[in-house]
DNA sequence: CTTAAATATATGTATATACATTTAATGTTA
DNA sequence: TAACATTAAATGTATATACATATATTTAAG
């Protein structure tokens, strides 16, 4: 969808300021489909992130710091969303025995089950692959890393 | 940045995982980048595109509605913005008198000096212009456009 | 060994989002 | 015109972010 429809915004001063809307106005139009998939399972976008993570490390216990350095969304309260998922069983927090004020965290089995099911249903990727060749997914992440510079 | 680095994660599903990741990251990143420059101002990035919104309709006033709709982040809260914005006497908000359910708001001579000041501070996008050419800014409004279909 | 610095996590506060619901005003239609 | 639907905005609740600060533990320096 073309971002002048979508913010309704006729001129824009330069394909830069553009580039920067669309990218902003894109990344929120991700996260809404995604939260919209994760909402029957009562989980957000974050904490799917948080599991995925922990997934990723196979059965090895991860610290909440570890958790928080591969985060999509910057840092700050990744202790915050791993409670929550404790609250709800997903997760397990066990105090660290080496250095007791690192907090050992890893996905459980009711986790894990959730995280498949939630995952067969993000279909963001496969429509994706509908929309854009696998040329242009490497052009745009080229580029997006060129801006992060 | 490279998305590996920037999450620590060593492999990717396929350039289209990395696509939706990237995007996610950069928007992360220009949204901190954003609140960090507006932090001195007292005003967030969302107050800001309030106001730049406010500014684009010159001296017409424009209903919370029209704000909603002209917004980069997802609707819902436009009302508690603009409260927020005017309780800084960045803005005003005057009953509509043609329809009385409807709230006319208007940046404030305040609220345009504000935005002026923040705006010549705000460099992301000098910046991104020494980063990308202006090709490449076209390639990925174009990719991202296509994305959003 | 003791004190100071660094680290890992947790917490407090203000702000923002998402979604549902409420309230008030306006439109529509039988 | 009365009843119902629609619309504009506000509000309630749960969750998330950002930043600062607190607490506990470990490391480093003297």
């Amino acid at each position: 969808m073309k971002l002048e429809e979508e913010i309704k915004q006729k001129e824009f001063k330069s394909e830069y300021q553009k580039a920067i809307l669309n990218v902003l106005v894109t990344a929120n139009w991700l996260e809404s489909c995604s939260n919209k998939t994760l909402k029957p399972f009562g989980i957000s976008s974050q904490q799917y992130n948080v599991l995925r993570i922990l997934k990723g490390q196979g059965s090895n216990a991860i610290s909440v710091n570890d958790i928080m350095s591969r985060m999509i969304d910057k840092m700050s309260n990744a202790s915050r969303l791993v409670e929550k998922l404790r609250q709800k069983g997903l997760i397990e927090r066990v105090q660290c025995s080496a250095d007791r004020r690192q907090v050992d965290v890893k996905i459980t089995k009711k986790g894990l089950e959730l995280l498949e099911k939630a995952t067969n249903q993000m279909n963001t990727l496969d429509q994706l692959k509908s929309k854009i060749t696998e040329k242009e997914a490497q052009a745009l992440n080229d580029i997006l890393e060129k801006m992060r510079i």
